[in-house]
DNA sequence: ACCTGAACACCGTTCAAGT
DNA sequence: ACCTGAACACCGTTCAAGT
């Protein structure tokens, strides 16, 4: 398998992504700790941007390779984005990586994030059918559940969410808000035919 | 009134900023622009994070301090929400630089972020009363509105949100989906007594 | 009170060599 | 094919002076 440098600038760089952020992933550090001069990531690397993609491909990939449990489509949904934002509150740097403006184009990380979206909107068209999410478009409203996601995690992440400390407004909260209004809209426009499903 | 080089900082290295984003507001220029030594402004920041954070308390308190018409309360909370995502795309750096993670402790970002919190609360406060949105702790309902549009906003900053070019999933429609379906399922919950407000 | 110039430590990136 | 060392341009920040 060769020694493979490459596989571990990855890895350092993400250790010292997840340890400082962004702004600690620097060259020097990342060649340091693999042992090797602060130039030799450019033998693998285009530069420190495309480490950086190469990172949030990883990232990605595992995200969408990740076992999602059978569940019923609601429960499905709901797993789905209570794992989005826990992710995302444990890897802060990750997700901003993942999730954030991509300066460099990786074609791993665009199939990764395609497959992510693509998985994401079969959940919701099935959660659709079962009638707790409104008809119309499934990806239009997978944008609605994710762009919810998105928003509650990233103003958690930045500390804006919980205004008093009372824990107002946590984001696996407002997922569940957001999903139990949309369950009770989605009913209240169908022709009531017995209050939808109770299976357990 | 003085020369006022410290507001001409601030305003030199908010049009850098508006120009190149973050990365494109270093000292050297912000000096260089204002026609001043690359550290005078030392003189007036404890350091560059404090003269970011100048800039970002001026953008909040404009954002709270800018007129809002009287509208029926649902129509001015769509329009606030509006207004939030037209400004975020507009000035992505502003708008990542003010609900971004805040490095420096400002009094005045945090004001000016309280004051529009409050604000919005009782915007929602007030179309909850009007019956559409679903009844519950004000600030809980403000969230997740809240939420959806600063996920949506930066999602389409990051352009992660139109996947197909199809406009699919524009941040203006996922705000006025996430406020049909919440009318809808108060209309739901409410005994029904006519059909809510149709005052014009 | 405000500003300057030189200096320091730290970056990303390039390049001529080495094996 | 992969790596190194020196070098370059660019940062934020500090400090001794200047007015």
């Amino acid at each position: 398998m060769a020694p493979g440098t490459r596989d571990a600038l990855i890895e350092a760089a993400a250790d010292l992504l997840d340890r400082g952020g962004v702004e600690a992933v620097t060259l020097r550090a990342v060649g340091h700790q693999v042992g090797v001069s602060h130039n030799a990531p450019y033998k693998h690397f285009a530069n420190k941007e495309a480490l950086l993609a190469a990172i949030a491909a990883r990232e990605a990939t595992r995200l969408v390779t990740a076992p999602h449990g059978e569940d019923t489509p609601e429960a499905a949904l709901r797993r789905t984005m209570h794992d989005y934002v826990t992710w995302a509150l444990e890897h802060p740097a990750r997700f901003r990586l993942v999730f954030g403006p991509w300066t460099t184009e990786s074609p791993e990380l665009a199939a990764a994030a395609h497959a992510a979206h693509t998985r994401l909107i079969g959940t919701v068209a099935a959660a659709q059918r079962s009638g707790v999410l409104p008809t119309g478009d499934p990806e239009r409203a997978a944008s609605l559940v994710r762009a919810l996601a998105h928003g509650a995690a990233d103003l958690a992440l930045a500390g804006h969410l919980a205004a008093d400390g009372k824990g107002h407004a946590d984001p696996h909260q407002l997922i569940d808000d957001l999903l139990d209004h949309l369950r009770t809209a989605t009913a209240a426009t169908r022709p009531a035919h017995g209050g939808g499903q109770e299976g357990r």
